[in-house]
DNA sequence: ATCAATACTTGACGAAGTTAATTAATGGTC
DNA sequence: GACCATTAATTAACTTCGTCAAGTATTGAT
């Protein structure tokens, strides 16, 4: 394994993956060492393929001296395969080592019985064995102890503890890690995505749950009792509806999607209304229902500014299937942001996009990914 | 400097000022190394008369080996003074290694200039000269830049861009260390008190403003732009009342100490009312003043409780002078945040203590005690 | 051509850790 | 009471991983 050679081979790595080619001089102002360590560091790395040097020589200043040849990474040189469980579904890809996605590939569940999962998972990494990936990642929601491979509590699934790891690497042959699906959503982000770079960063997901993966000092955050990100079951309205978590005026039970289209059926009089009917008419005018969106997303803007205002991240993204609404959500999120931030937190860079759901699974390659390049992390 | 001497002597020191006496095999678990690195570390440390030998043998299991000598601090080896500033009082303290306050020194302020303030700190440093004390701490409550010991902004003082570090390091011919007074009051209890080895650690502060110094993943938190831990602006009423932020329903509008007085002015129609006097109310029975301190408690809960959702910390320690009202607040403070904390979260151990003020003060001690014994923190 | 400037490489050295063997101090066993 | 298992601490040889200082490489400007 000569990628964890040494310390600053996985540093080397690490900054070119996420930040890019640069020049050894450069590396080394940028992991504190000597140019000198570089050079012997990024040797075997070479040789091995891991790493190439570019000839392009940008211009550098007026009087320059010798050009430097940057170094970077050969993406190729090794691939990543990553899976999304749902309750119903596999979402697979392959990446290669700057996360890239190769290939995507869908797969029905027919039920969340473990055997049958797991099975499933060995023949999508079958499908998926032409690139030769060694490493794979499982991204699963709910309670997940990375070290270990175990899923303690999945709602979805409806799965306690499981060794969902060991499983699957024997019925597999690959490494395997599993993590949090929002947890390696936002490592994606952070390595690879609009956090990159960033010493501290906050992804929000928005759909039938409000959930936040926290990064803090370029670490993640994992709350010491398990609790952390839970930004769905803020407070911010005690005259709001109750919640399923025993309180009420929660975001998450003003703004999940299963409470919206309540809010819609109550507003529009209409008990049959689904989500995409709310959608629908929130768009053709209806106000009462515009309304509801308006709530929402002024209530997620309200746990936003809160992350915003204890953590203050760098850069905070938006995203998630609730995101479908983008359009109805959007100015009301960044009004209620822009409301409750303070000082100088209200000028956190805040950017509210869909994902496409490939990119959870991508999440799960990250997390893989970074296994890879970070022994202990 | 023989203390910096190496890696290994830094963590050592660390670990037993923070945690307490250990053998030299319990220190190389706790930090990583072989018990050889440990003893060649400790020797110098031992020879210089940093550390010393407890002869004292617990006993160990039952078919024992060699008792342990376990290694301890020796506190009077060094002294460090902390000053703590308000608008119109000093609060000095000199602490030894293990931030045992020697001695507590008041003096009072005639005004905020800064070269009245400079002479007045060099005045007491003087007073505190006895002690030997090498290096002085400066607590400031504003926004201050402790790399740089530059007072960016202080409210109390009305002091911009002072760069009091260095103006007191030439007044004092001492190593000074500035820090926010939150901040530096979160390290001392961090590492000297109820946070003591805890990985993520969250001090709340209750009085004119609502407070929070957060720790997580075993480092400060300070926030990319400059903002984080205010959880006196966390919004937790849409329908409460306008706050000098701009928005409405803070914390801080319903729980900092103003807001209560004139909650409590309204509440019983007197025009004069101090929060001395709504205190005595509220202990006398005043259902209405009562039920002012109650909303508060609750709103300050619903803000802990936050904390507790989205980071997650070990423990949660409250205090600040607002606490003077301790019995009023204590339950409903307890109750916002049993109420709001989702999960796991609700059994974070809350600890709701008024501390003596000279405990500000020893928080600046502690930033200088830790600035001595880890050099890049 | 020469020089200043910048990038990279090389080899000697040193700091700070490791492992493995050794010494130290104890309780239990026959 | 000799002996042994057990745990703690020390020692010495070695490894790793960095730095430093000197030298090489490649450019633009004079």
């Amino acid at each position: 394994m000569p990628l964890a050679a040494s310390p600053a081979a996985a540093a080397i790595m690490t900054a070119l993956v996420t930040a890019g080619p640069q020049s050894r001089v450069a590396l080394a102002r940028r992991l504190g060492l000597s140019s000198a360590a570089i050079t012997k560091a990024a040797r075997p790395l070479i040789d091995d393929g891991y790493l190439r040097e570019l000839g392009a020589t940008e211009r550098t200043g007026p009087g320059a001296g010798r050009p430097a040849s940057p170094l970077a990474v050969r993406p190729e040189r090794e691939y990543f395969a990553g899976i999304k469980l749902t309750g119903d579904e596999l979402i697979g890809v392959v990446c290669d080592l700057t996360a890239t996605v190769r290939v995507v590939e869908h797969r029905p569940l027919r039920s969340a019985d473990v055997e049958h999962v797991v099975g499933e998972i060995a023949a999508m990494t079958r499908d998926l064995a032409g690139w030769g990936a060694r490493r794979l990642g499982l991204a699963v929601s709910g309670d997940v102890d990375r070290s270990s491979g175990l899923v303690r509590y999945s709602p979805f699934l409806r799965w306690h503890d499981i060794t969902l790891g060991k499983l699957v690497a024997s019925a597999t042959g690959l490494t395997v890690t599993v993590e949090n699906d929002v947890k390696a959503l936002t490592t994606a982000e952070h390595w690879f995505g609009e956090g990159a770079g960033a010493d501290s960063f906050a992804l929000v997901t928005v759909g039938s749950g409000i959930g936040c993966g926290l990064v803090v000092n370029g670490r993640p955050v994992s709350g010491s009792h398990g609790v952390a990100g839970e930004i769905g079951h803020l407070g911010v309205d005690p005259a709001g509806p109750d919640c399923h978590c025993g309180s009420r005026g929660c975001v998450e039970a003003i703004a999940g999607t299963e409470p919206i289209a309540a809010a819609a059926r109550a507003a529009t009089g209409r008990a049959d209304l689904s989500i995409d009917d709310a959608y629908a008419l929130a768009r053709a005018g209806n106000a009462g229902v515009a309304a509801v969106f308006a709530r929402a997303g002024e209530a997620i803007g309200l746990g936003i500014a809160a992350v915003a205002n204890l953590v203050g991240p760098a850069r905070i993204v938006v995203s998630g299937e609730g995101l479908a609404a983008y359009d109805l959500f959007e100015p009301h999120i960044r009004a209620g942001f822009e409301r409750q931030a303070f000082g100088a937190a209200a000028e956190i860079p805040l950017s509210i996009r869909p994902l496409p759901f490939e990119e959870w699974a991508r999440g799960a390659a990250a997390v893989s990914i970074q296994s890879r390049l970070v022994p202990l992390a």
